[in-house]
DNA sequence: TCGCGGAATATTGTGCACAATCTTTTGCTC
DNA sequence: GAGCAAAAGATTGTGCACAATATTCCGCGA
């Protein structure tokens, strides 16, 4: 428990890491305070590595930081939850067009992995590992498409993307994004670039008209449990 | 002299404002060393947050920071630099396909007044002012989005490529860019979407094509020069 | 003169303690 | 019981001092 025990990862890297997966997996739902004392204790690490981690998700506006009060989970609103779809959309428009491009057999078989595996949780009933793969798809496009940047755009939109599904109520359109990747998988084999793009526009689109206006529901997590192995 | 007196601008983001943009207008050239102690005689700010503008930036690709060594204004490599240049055109092509879409009247006064201010510099000879102003262009036209993210995104991916036009040797095609700004206004004010988004993928792959391979110059500078009002 | 080792210096990394601020509770008055 | 004020508690913000590490300088020997 005292402090020379612990691998003492440097300068809060895992904490934010670990924040971030959590709050893509939406295990981290909008609107949950993130006590320093309560990451110190969690992760074992120094105080000011998890400051740094939250200053760092606070940039990325995946938490809110409210002075002398502590930092939250973001809870993003209706105009914010707009412009991320239309970041995504010109962003991952970017991603698919490098891929589809090059018709890149590694970058397909990993997509088509993933889309397997989605359709294999989808119908056991693991809608929320569904929902992750889902995201992963988009992620896995991002990390082949050759565009560090843009792979770490996609990851950071992504994760904001869980947060307004989370916070919107969505309309689980889970079995017609199933379809729209598995297009896009095609459009990609076959290297018809427009198509692929004008697929992944459309997908975001859909993404976005399934999240219906405000319903917020404010919960309070155990952090000890959301990080339990 | 002491700390009472100055505005004590909080967390840093003040030193993080000046670098950024001391970068964009290529004051501060790859390789620069950035000692924390010259920052904070210069910014007259604590320590700590120096340290933070200064891993902000490393965050964001702009400086590099060697452990225990210090940090340096960052020099991007070729394969970095095609990397900037891709994502850019990804992103701006969302950026420009937003203003043409909506053809708003303001976001077109005001790039027809940074093309005519340019034209101004270039013609009296003022090189770095109108590099800055070409620059200053394309974050006119994120601004003008409506798409912060994106605009965000701009702002760093601008700054990086002041990086690389100050490392690469530039075959100045500043009449080049001239040309495709007003053509850029032109399709926006008619409307002309996708003639926008072609011109701007071109425009961009240009840029690319004006900096050569490595020839790099490695500079020392005085921060209080740069930093002189 | 060149190479090498060690001390001196400079710079960054971090623990600690306290200050600043906000929230909650308690107690007093009407 | 309601309302308000002050104190107690909790949490974040920050200055300070020292530790860890890298660099430079100097002296010594071949």
């Amino acid at each position: 428990m005292n402090d020379r025990n612990r691998p003492v990862t440097r300068s809060g890297d895992d904490v934010y890491l670990h924040l971030l997966k959590a709050i893509t997996d939406q295990r981290l739902l909008p609107g949950t305070k993130l006590t320093e004392f309560s990451l110190v204790e969690t992760f074992g690490i120094a105080r000011r590595g998890v400051a740094a981690a939250l200053t760092r998700l606070a940039w990325e506006k995946l938490v809110t930081i409210l002075p002398n009060r502590g930092a939250f989970v973001a809870a993003p609103n209706a105009e914010e939850a707009r412009d991320i779809f239309l970041a995504r959309s010109a962003i991952e428009a970017g991603t698919i067009e490098a891929i589809a491009r090059r018709a890149d057999p590694l970058a397909i078989a990993a997509m088509e992995q993933n889309v397997a595996e989605e359709a294999a949780c989808r119908k056991s009933g693991k809608t929320r590992d569904a929902i992750r793969l889902s995201g992963g798809f988009h992620l896995v496009i991002a990390q082949h498409s050759g565009s560090p940047i843009l792979a770490e755009q996609v990851r950071l939109l992504v994760a904001r993307t869980s947060l307004v599904i989370g916070l919107f109520e969505n309309e689980s359109g889970l079995s017609c994004w199933h379809d729209h990747h598995l297009e896009l998988v095609d459009h990609c084999r076959h290297g018809r670039v427009e198509a692929a793009v004008a697929e992944m526009k459309a997908h975001i689109e859909e993404l976005q008209a399934s999240v219906a206006l405000d319903r917020r529901r404010p919960t309070s997590f155990d952090l000890s449990e959301v990080f339990a192995q």
